[in-house]
DNA sequence: TTAATAATAAGAATTATTACTATTTAATAA
DNA sequence: TTATTAAATAGTAATAATTCTTATTATTAA
């Protein structure tokens, strides 16, 4: 995780809270404080591991539903491995990607700006990279209108 | 699916399945002639669907199978949602990712070019876009020592 | 054609996630 | 403060996704 400060990290937290109406529990708190505290991008169990060393019988679905929840208010996101079924591309060219965070519909489209981008050069040593994406996300058409 | 020639595709399809010395089964033809026939990016159990139209009595397993071998030689892509666990990332700042085929690692990386890319017009006016990402595929420094 | 190898079906086992319910806790306002 | 009410939790059961195991069958290469 690129760094902050951790102070200012627990106000914007509690003020997205309070935003949201949702209670302050310590399980809530805990767990934010783990996840910043965190520099990989832990799953729900990695999650439940540590936080059972602040709070002994924490159960796993408040975990689950604390994480929901955090993404669900714009507290963490969540990454590559979203969740639900793996998804397949039987598309190989390159091209990039809508995923919509309602109905997690992937859409390909193409854009040659974005085919063109170079690889970092941190990556271009050391690194083999076979493939390069964008990957937009939001809220598609269809659901923006169903609300 | 960006539609390309049929009998093209089969072909590179035959050749990497012999270049990798893969048996050529009449399952393995039934599943990449439905998933170039596909236009979205199915789960495992769409597939698998799909597949029983043609193939009676085909198991979920071997359509698991053979995603993941097409997946380890190029034949498909997998894309979000790669199964194993969800994961989450505590950092909402913009930034991107590089994500290990081998060993799943997703690293955070910054880059300004790629802060500073435009939402394709497309996307602009029915879509509610919050978040770009670049995301690179490939091995990684570790694993790619590690053969 | 045949031996060696690889792939398959079927179903059991495992892992990840969600649902349910009784109980506890936090937020709010008297 | 304290009583009230709605929200959140622990514990556990249920479901869904994926992988493993084994006996059988199919493919390949000689």
């Amino acid at each position: 995780m690129i760094k902050n400060n951790k102070t200012d990290l627990i106000n914007s937290f509690r003020a997205k809270c309070k935003k949201h109406r949702l209670s302050m529990t310590p399980q809530r708190m805990a767990i934010y404080e783990l996840l910043i505290e965190t520099t990989d991008h832990p799953s729900s169990e990695e999650v439940y591991e540590k936080a059972k060393r602040k709070f002994r019988d924490i159960s796993l679905d408040t975990v689950y539903r604390t994480l929901t929840t955090f993404s669900d208010i714009g507290v963490i996101n969540t990454v590559e491995g979203y969740g639900e079924a793996k998804r397949y591309d039987p598309e190989i060219e390159p091209h990039h990607h809508f995923r919509c965070k309602n109905c997690n519909n992937i859409i390909d489209f193409c854009n040659t700006t974005y085919d063109n981008l170079e690889i970092p050069r941190e990556f271009r040593k050391n690194f083999k990279i076979t493939n390069l994406r964008v990957v937009l996300e939001g809220v598609c058409e269809k659901c923006g209108k169903n609300r």
